[in-house]
RNA sequence: GGACGCGUAGCUCAACUGGCAGAGCAUUCGGCUCUUAACCGACAGGUUGAAGGUUCGAUUCCUUCCGCGUCCA
């Protein structure tokens, strides 16, 4: 066989290859046609073009870790005899010889490929892969010149063809939105995130970790007695949170459905009933926007525990993140955002605490407990820290913002538009949130962002509540859970009562649950763990788009119609 | 929703103050039996995200729109 027979070249927009993938560009459409024409020469060797199996003898892992401290003298007296498969990742043709090296779930292994060797029609077949084939090879294992373990191939089996253009075999796919739309590409060219950090992570890796964490969440409340539930996702009430819902229509049953924004109300049902421990990790969906912290769908791990309270919890929350970093990355030290943070070490501030810790400089006057808990009092400590905020020359633009935010707060506050809890929650996220990098519990939040918390004995406008941050923003949010049915009943009046001064993120009414409750539910804590977050955490990818597989984009809209455009303009 | 930034060949990136759209990889053809970001030679590849405007002339300046990113809400 003398060189290909290459088709003719594509030219016109009138024609398409049946059966054939959209393409972006006449390159890909006659890169298609090309790989379709080797194809039937591939054939023509007498090669299936899609094949249904192939027996390796070993994955390519596997290979590396039994050879790799193989010398080259061990392996010229054992000449071990393999097959292996994978995806072509690079291929050097040397005129009647060459090299390729194999791709096979994240490992990679050298081929060598002689034309004395495989014989004329292997030889023919090597000459027709193309970066992204998939190929099987048998042969004997030995080490190059340069000391690279490689396999001697003895024969070639043509598997799958690519049809389609890899990225460029150094850099990879770096376009992040490719990255995103495309994963399946970045995938296989398994780009480097965060280069030159510590935090360096491949983008494979960083999905193998998210299984780990998963795993070892598992581990971690199994060996711990707790039963792994599934709750429903499609909700007639969306409870269990203050996040907006999307909607849905069951047909048969003509009713409007919501998708859930939290199991927790479904789970404590079972602790009503029963099961005492318990937890479920699934997906939540929250109708909200989109930012390097917050995806439309998420994963939460929520668990229940029967005569615990919030105190036990956080003793439990510290000993998972430390078990979950220890069995994922060997350590409790990972990078993040530029930052180094164990997470065996952490800290607990009380919200009022925290805000007096973290109150800054341009506020004037720390304020003290006593003021964070008096309306009247906290009213004239914002005033005046407005007034010394305003009387600073030379503000930085995050001083501004920050000074914008509090003038807001204060605001409601002399307006009564919101209550002193409110604040104190506005209050905290304002001063302390960022500086919240190490592990850091934060407890005892205000009654009034918190309609399913019990209230501490000693100040009922305050619940046994806490949330734990690290990088800076929440990853868990735990609490003793409210079980007095007439007190919930209450709580969700004044959340309707909110509802309709407009807050449509306030909690609905839900007769069932109170019901539930007037059953008896036992003294429990809960608490919910943002997966995705604690996932950004241990592989330090500072965006939760690099940790959700196919994280939601805005769909890419097809070739637009000039006319249409103008005409819809006008 | 707002501010800022980005969008150039399939991929990774250039193009100075507005003056002929270019390179590397990949593809195609030729050469090469130990290469590894292989190498050597040749060819081809573009509606510069889209539409409009300013200009003798626009990848570059302006407007609107689309998509993405970062920060803010």
């Amino acid at each position: 066989m003398s060189g290909l027979a290459v088709p003719q070249r594509y030219t016109g927009k009138s024609h398409f290859i049946q059966g054939s993938p959209v393409f972006e560009s006449d390159f890909e459409r006659n890169l298609f046609a090309l790989r379709q024409e080797k194809l039937k020469q591939i054939e023509a060797l007498g090669q299936p073009a899609y094949p249904n199996s192939f027996s390796a003898t070993h994955t390519l892992a596997e290979i590396r870790g039994f050879y790799d401290n193989a010398t080259a003298e061990d392996l010229e007296s054992s000449r071990p005899n393999v097959a292996v498969a994978g995806r072509i990742m690079a291929i050097r043709a040397q005129g009647k010889a060459g090299f390729a090296q194999l791709q096979q779930n994240g490992a990679r292994l050298q081929i060598y490929v002689r034309k004395d060797a495989v014989g004329d029609q292997a030889f023919e077949l090597y000459k027709l892969l193309d970066l992204g084939d998939h190929i099987g090879v048998t042969g004997y294992l030995f080490r190059t010149r340069t000391g690279e373990l490689t396999v001697h191939a003895e024969t070639i089996t043509f598997l799958a063809k690519a049809m389609l253009a890899l990225p460029e075999k150094y850099h990879g796919l770096a376009d992040v939105e490719l990255r995103y739309r495309q994963r399946y590409v970045d995938l296989f060219m398994n780009t480097l995130l965060n280069e030159g950090t510590p935090a360096e992570t491949h983008v494979r890796d960083v999905f193998i970790k998210r299984a780990k964490i998963l795993s070892a969440l598992r581990r971690f409340f199994d060996s711990r007695g707790y039963i792994e539930v599934e709750t429903p996702m499609m909700q007639p009430i969306a409870g269990g949170a203050a996040a907006k819902p999307f909607t849905t229509h069951h047909n048969a049953l003509d009713l409007d459905l919501f998708l859930r924004i939290a199991p927790e109300l479904y789970l404590k049902r079972l602790v009503v009933g029963g099961i005492d421990r318990v937890y479920e990790i699934n997906r939540n969906f929250r109708n909200e926007g989109i930012s390097t912290q917050h995806n439309p769908e998420f994963t939460m791990l929520e668990f229940y525990q029967a005569y615990a309270n919030y105190w036990d919890l956080m003793d439990l929350t510290e000993e998972c993140i430390k078990f979950v970093a220890q069995e994922v990355n060997g350590t409790t030290i990972t990078h993040f955002n530029g930052d180094e943070i164990d997470l065996s070490k952490w800290r607990r501030y009380s919200m009022r605490e925290a805000i007096i810790e973290f109150w800054p400089d341009y506020f004037g006057a720390t304020p003290n407990i006593e003021e964070l808990s008096d309306e009247q009092k906290l009213t004239i400590r914002l005033a005046a820290a407005h007034e010394v905020a305003r009387s600073q020359p030379n503000k930085s633009q995050e001083q501004l913002n920050t000074f914008a935010i509090l003038v807001l707060i204060e605001g409601t506050l002399c307006d009564r538009q919101k209550s002193l809890g409110r604040v104190i929650a506005e209050l905290f996220e304002l001063v302390a949130e960022s500086h919240l990098i190490q592990p850091t519990i934060i407890y005892d939040f205000p009654l009034a962002v918190s309609p399913l918390s019990k209230q501490k004995s000693d100040e009922p406008d305050w619940v046994e509540r806490f949330e734990f941050y690290i990088g800076g923003f929440e990853v868990g949010n735990a609490f003793s859970e409210l079980n007095d049915p007439e007190e919930q009943r209450k709580r969700f009046e004044q959340q309707l009562g909110q509802r309709e001064r407009g807050d449509d993120e306030a909690h609905q009414m839900d007769e069932d649950y109170v019901r539930a409750l007037a059953y008896g539910l036992p003294p429990t804590g809960g608490e919910g763990i943002g997966v995705d977050r604690l996932t950004m955490i241990l592989t330090g990818a500072s965006s939760i788009r690099d940790v959700i597989l196919f994280p939601l984009l805005r769909p890419r809209k097809a070739a637009p119609d000039a006319d249409a455009e103008k005409s819809e303009q006008v």
